[in-house]
DNA sequence: GATGATTTGTACGTATGTATA
DNA sequence: ATATACATACGTACAAATCAT
């Protein structure tokens, strides 16, 4: 018991196990080299191999789970130099989708932006980790939306759900709740000004810096 | 051996069906909303259903093709908005690879890269747009790995695989040869003084004005 | 709107290939 | 090194859903 509810509505089984692993994945439920049997996982959610090999191909394919012929599939784990990439490009990324905002966002987007920081700022008050966290992923949502390009929000956070499970523990760091809350108000600065370099050159900083701060977790924890 | 991807194995079947596929789609053989009917795949490669509907899932995963439950699996069809996206995402990845070449490129990698520039300009006084258009390719890829990212050089060859089918024309265009071995020209002589921000820029250019040229057969010929 | 035909989704069995004793 | 054990890859059969008539 205590296994997956099953839901009628969403569709194939495939694609609510393809999202219930990549949560799994995500949230460090799953943590990355853990080997992902197929009989267990049939047995866990109650169904058959078959399901269970496509949606760990689209895992695969998605880049969430290593899958070598004839050898098994395993929760992908990433060399230091990938980890290192990954962060790179999202930090990259990140900037795209803030020079892109900064140029495109309509009124209602910058002013629904602007209220959401400020209000986040009781959170950081509060060293509401949680809820900062959670407040956190919609900001960078907003952003990403925000660039107007359904292309770019694809790739960017196909990249943030691989960097998740590597940057989970950041706001654990003493002090980085309100480290982040400035750098976002320099990103929310620039984009309402409309100053697209600045909120590039804002947003890559942005991630770097949580690249170093995880990067302390990735060589220690994983 | 840092053995990162497992991509190249020819082993499996279903990475077998998995490239020709794409391959077809990228070609133009397969053309977008082209119905890929299981039982007919199946045939075609001589294999069972199982394979095949593994091979659907990761180019439905890679963006290649869209599959809807139930309905079936159609090469995927893109909106004019998603075009120009891709395109646009496209040029800013190009750029960054371009930016990351000129600062990280090992001597020899520049030295190849001129040489191969260099020698191309035979092509286009030959208007060999056959051979051009391969030179193209490994140009571009050469910039994409002189990044010295591993996860850059992943999205970028994936958006550049998506777009590949409303790209193949482009060197129809009279005079196209010369103009893009003049951009070529830029990005190379950037690149060679180790100019990042000059070889970004060139980099975009030359991917807008890609895009630009197919837009013409997106609208008409498609 | 109902029924039949076609196609997809899932279950299960067998064979092949890899790892281990 | 040979053999055993086990997990995956593929094939076939059945069920459910969609489309056409």
């Amino acid at each position: 018991m205590a296994g997956k509810r099953t839901l009628v509505r969403a569709g194939t089984t495939v694609d609510q196990m393809v999202r219930a692993l990549a949560d799994g994945i995500v949230t460090g439920a799953l943590r990355p080299g853990a080997k992902l049997d197929e009989v267990s996982l049939a047995g866990r959610f109650e169904v058959s191999r078959t399901p269970v090999r496509e949606a760990l191909g689209q895992l695969s394919a998605m880049g969430l789970v290593d899958r070598r012929p004839n050898r098994g599939a395993i929760v992908a784990v990433v060399t230091q130099e990938h980890l290192s990439s990954m962060f790179e490009s999202m930090a990259e990324l990140e900037g795209i989708c803030a020079r892109f905002s900064a140029e495109r966002m309509t009124t209602a987007e910058r002013h629904a932006l602007e209220r959401d920081h400020h209000d986040s700022a009781r959170l950081v008050r509060l060293n509401a980790e949680e809820d900062y966290e959670a407040y956190n992923t919609g900001f960078h949502s907003r952003l990403y939306r925000g660039a107007h390009s359904s292309h770019i929000l694809e790739i960017t956070a196909a990249t943030r759900a691989r960097l998740a499970p590597f940057r989970r523990a950041q706001f654990r760091l003493p002090g980085r709740l309100a480290k982040s809350w400035d750098e976002h108000d320099a990103i929310v600065t620039a984009v309402m000004r409309g100053d697209a370099a600045s909120a590039g050159a804002a947003a890559r900083a942005h991630v770097s810096i949580v690249s170093e701060a995880s990067s302390v977790f990735a060589s220690s924890g994983l």
